[in-house]
This record gives C-alpha cells, sequence and structure tokens, in this order.
DNA sequence: CCTTCATTTAACGAATCTGCTAAATGTTGT
DNA sequence: ACAACATTTAGCAGATTCGTTAAATGAAGG
C-alpha cells in the first residue's frame, strides 16, 4: 500500500477523522478523554487509536496509567504534499471552470 | 459519513489512488485504458472507477462505446482544504520540531 | 438484424473492518 | 498484597470490500 493511501485509509473512518481533528485542536490528549467523546465503547476507541498509530498517524505516551495521544503533524503533512503535488492539476482546472462561471454570467 | 472521510475512502486503495493520479496527469481517459494499466480484471476496474464516481470524484462522460473518466479538480480541493484548516496545527508543530533539531544541532 | 467492441452488472468467496462484551494487563494508592 | 482505575486484548457476529468469471447492456458497423 502506498504511503499516502494508507494514510487515507486511516483517515476513512468518520470517528478516526474526528479523533484526529480533537486531538490536533486540543493537543495531547489521554485515550479516556477521547472515549469520553464517542458514542462507541472504550475498545472501540481504543483500536481506532491503533490504527491510526500503526498507520503512523499519532503518537502514544505512557503515563502512569495513562496513555497520551497526539498527532504526528508529519503525518498530516503528507496529506498537505500530495495535494500541493497535484496543486497544478486542481489549481488550474478551478481556474478554468471559474473562468467559465464567468463567462457564463456575461 | 462526513464528506472529507468519504474522499479519503474513496482515496484508500492503492489501485484507486493510482486511477486517480493517472487522470489527472493525463485528463479525460477511456476506461478501457485505464484497465490496461493495471493487472486486475476489467470489472475489477469498472467497480473502482464506480466508488470513485459515487464519492464524487471523479466524471463520468459518455461518447459512443466508451466512457470517459475525469477527476473533478473539486474533490481534490476539498483534501487540499481539508489540510489548510489545519494548517497552523501541523506547520506550528513541523517548526518546533524543525527548531528542536536545530537546537540538537548546536 | 447480427456481430463486435466497450463497459457494466451479477453472483460468489475470501479477507478485512467495526462494533460489542468479557477478560487480561499494568499502575497507583492503601 | 489488594482494590481501583485506565486501557488494551480476545473472541465473536454482522457488514463491507475486493477480487474473480460469466452474463447482460448498449452503441457502431456491415
Amino acid at each position: 500500500m502506498s504511503h499516502v493511501s494508507s494514510i487515507f485509509a486511516a483517515l476513512s473512518d468518520p470517528c478516526r477523522l474526528e479523533i484526529i481533528e480533537t486531538l490536533m485542536r486540543e493537543g495531547e490528549t489521554p485515550a479516556g478523554e477521547i472515549c469520553e467523546r464517542f458514542d462507541i465503547s472504550g475498545p472501540a476507541v481504543s483500536r481506532h487509536l491503533s490504527v491510526l498509530h500503526t498507520a503512523g498517524l499519532v503518537n502514544r505516551k505512557v503515563a502512569g496509567k495513562h496513555r497520551l495521544y497526539s498527532v504526528r503533524p508529519e503525518a498530516i503533512r503528507q496529506v498537505s504534499d500530495w495535494t500541493m503535488d497535484h496543486r497544478e492539476f486542481w489549481e488550474a482546472s478551478m481556474n478554468r471552470i471559474e473562468a467559465a462561471l464567468r463567462e457564463d454570467a456575461r
């Protein structure tokens, strides 16, 4: 699996995406606090965290009985890099569409 | 499923990601030509194209016996937008990491 | 019409994902 | 050592995914 596609896979679950967004907003957070935010069981959240960790999206830090999770910025950057690699395509195309819209509006 | 997570889901398969990258590079392409590039069967590629279409990542245009596929730039832009929404997080964090590296190097 | 070409749909099996509950692990405080 | 707490692992059911081959669809040309 190409590396960026495995990052996409990790983000493809709505629950995992929300976990990542929460961690980016609030920084390092213990597993238990993440659990509280979701209606699913603790083990289910734990599994999601483990998927994210395996995919290299989060760091896990052991602190007493807690595990602190945080997003690895490089991972998000890889997504950004992927879009930037193709920026010429979508930016140019978007401009063409906008131009066509302006043309239509006249 | 939040919209961006369904885009991530569509891109989470290596074969689909490669299809999208090919289409971005080469523009509108008939299904048959896409098939030739992959070792999997025609029906398998057709299914991937249909997944991409359902997720809003590609346009399908009927041209005689051919179906021409092309990437919808807005879809890629949504990925870009998502990274940009969190840019402050990963950019700041990357800088912090870089600063730490520079600190270590001294 | 009938055939051929391009592509999709159907039907199926193997593998993977996601959730659950119950049990295990490891840590802290008594 | 023991009890309480935080989290993960095990084991299982149901849904989904991805590939295959065979059959269906639909346009183009003789």
